[in-house]
RNA sequence: CGGGAUGUAGUUCAGCCCGGUUAGAAUGCCUGCUUUGGGAGCAGGAGGUCGUGAGUUCGAAUCUCGCCAUCCCGACCA
């Protein structure tokens, strides 16, 4: 028996848990740049398919993609002063346009005679390029709404990084849209907040809560941020996906006017939204185990791995008379299959690998299924496995799909419920808040009292939530009124 | 950016305290044979300017300093 390392488990050090699995399951890699990931094709695999997924979702409600510049004016970001405030600390700056030979015969060295008029920023976000350009594409009613989408990368130059949850460099997408009213604005931001939990429960089946931002952790620039908030295994609570109410704080910030049919000037509402490769973080936190990534079926790049277990040639070709078939059948109807005959490695090691690559579904044949009509079903998401007969496999395999995909959803789910408890008293907060999970308590609504709370417990309010129970009460802290509990917890 | 730790083969690490031939192990990789129902065995082989730059020294993986990177704890994190 050889020894090969095992992932740290998660009882021991979560955060190394992480660390490992992200590496190990070939999702990504630290780079060469500071704070810069690789993602690599097993894990840039299913950044696609939540592309794909919600791509499509956008367009089912009118949007269509765009593309603007990496680079910003200077002068653009502090155009809207609290957006330039929120985001100053933490921007890439081009200063140069030139290299040049050293004169010292090292390499080459930045030409000072190529430096910018106007320094150009990296974006960490793009509503101020985008509404310096939406100025030249608006001047009636007529011209609105505008529902516009970039899948993109931003930098935003973070102290400390973690792959995927926190990194220098991002893939995401960010949507920009533009209306006459604001109530269709502020309709709109509440329009994708339920596309984005319908697309994660339904495709990363990741429960979520869906809510107001307080004002401490509203977007910088907006009137209102929505977000859904996700629970990991380790009860702390992530940010999966935000979509803010801008008012008009661009349009006046960038010039931004239209003629209502009554011939009036009127500025323009705005909204924006987002998710990024932080998903793959909260999709990592809150299926996997510590044998490995677990991946919901709808999402997975694998679903379904075939292991032919031979001992000859003869035997082999044996078995792949009857899972190439089976494969070819399987890929007709849209799942994403994969044969593995190498014999590079043994079963044994093919099944450790599967698992740790969390393929939902692993099927093996050997010389004992050929003489009984039979095959090996094992699936990711219970570790159990069973021989089930050859013929109604693929009836099987698509049941299956479908019950892996629900049931690693309602494990997520039920462990969130497991760990949320109302709270009503500061003495108690202080106590429970050491423990994982989200914190339901009545809060009296200002930011002084939620930062006194932050400084003394670290914790936060993820989200003033949309559903639950609206009973008002007293505040935890200052026993002040409050209109619903809010949800309090440690974030990433 | 402050405090702490670490950096040696693709990976995980030993060697460093107490400087001295050709820097080791396991695993991974390559070749061959035997294997294959839960991380196979034997034999042979390739692979390291010891993070980087300077200094001390006859001589540096080993001592000193700077820089870079990673991890942990803070600060920061729409």
């Amino acid at each position: 028996m050889a020894n090969f390392q095992k992932l740290t488990p998660r009882a021991t050090d979560y955060s190394k848990w992480y660390n490992e699995l992200v590496v190990k399951a070939d999702l990504a890699e630290q780079s060469a740049v500071r704070g810069c990931m690789v993602i690599k094709p097993y894990g840039y695999a299913i950044w696609e398919t939540i592309q794909a997924e919600l791509d499509r979702r956008f367009k089912e409600k009118g949007v269509k993609n765009a593309y603007f510049p990496l680079l910003i004016p200077k002068s653009f970001l502090s155009r809207e002063a609290e957006h330039v405030e929120g985001f100053a600390k933490e921007c890439a700056v081009v200063t140069h346009h030139r290299l040049m030979n050293d004169p010292e015969g090292k390499g080459v060295v930045v030409d000072p005679k190529a430096r910018l008029e106007e320094e150009l920023i990296i974006r960490p976000t793009s509503e101020t390029i985008i509404w310096s350009t939406y100025k030249n594409w608006i001047s009636s009613y007529r011209d609105l709404p505008i529902l516009c989408n970039q899948w993109c990368n931003v930098m935003r130059w973070e102290m400390r990084t973690r792959l995927f949850l926190r990194t220098a460099e991002f893939l995401w997408q960010e949507g920009h849209t533009a209306h006459a009213t604001k109530e269709e604005a502020e309709n709109y931001a509440a329009t994708m907040l339920d596309v984005y939990a319908d697309f994660a429960e339904k495709v990363m089946a990741i429960p979520v809560v869906k809510g107001v931002k307080s004002p401490n952790e509203r977007f910088a620039g907006a009137l209102n941020t929505y977000s859904i908030e996700a629970m990991m295994q380790d009860g702390k609570a992530l940010q999966a996906g935000t979509s803010h109410f801008l008012g008009q704080n661009f349009a006046k910030s960038f010039d931004v006017q239209f003629l209502t049919n009554e011939n009036k000037y009127e500025y323009v509402w705005a909204t924006s939204w987002g998710v990024s490769t932080r998903l793959m973080g909260a999709l990592i936190m809150t299926h996997s185990d510590d044998n490995g990534l677990v991946l919901p079926p709808n999402l997975a790049p694998i679903q379904v791995v075939i292991v032919p277990i031979f001992k000859k040639q003869e035997q082999l070709d044996e078995l792949m008379a009857k899972l190439n078939p089976l494969a070819d059948e399987l890929k007709q109807l849209g799942i994403r299959v994969q044969v593995d005959a190498s014999d590079k490695a043994t079963p044994g090691f093919k099944f450790a690998e599967y698992e740790l690559k969390g393929v939902p579904l692993r099927l093996a044949m050997g010389g004992r299924d050929l003489e009984n009509g039979t095959i090996e079903l094992a699936r990711r998401d219970t570790m159990t496995k069973e021989t089930v007969s050859f013929d109604n496999i693929v009836e099987i395999i698509q049941n299956l799909l479908k019950e892996i995909q629900d049931n690693i959803y309602q494990k997520a789910l039920d462990f969130r419920l497991a760990n949320t408890r109302e709270v009503n008293t500061w003495e108690e907060f202080k106590e429970e808040i050491k423990k994982p999970g989200f914190l339901l308590c009545h809060w009296d609504g200002t930011p002084e009292t939620e930062e006194k709370i932050k400084a003394e417990t670290k914790a936060t309010i993820r989200c003033i939530p949309f559903e639950g129970d609206k009973t008002p009460g007293k505040c935890i802290y200052t026993g002040k009124p409050s209109a619903q509990r809010v949800i309090f917890a440690i974030a990433y």
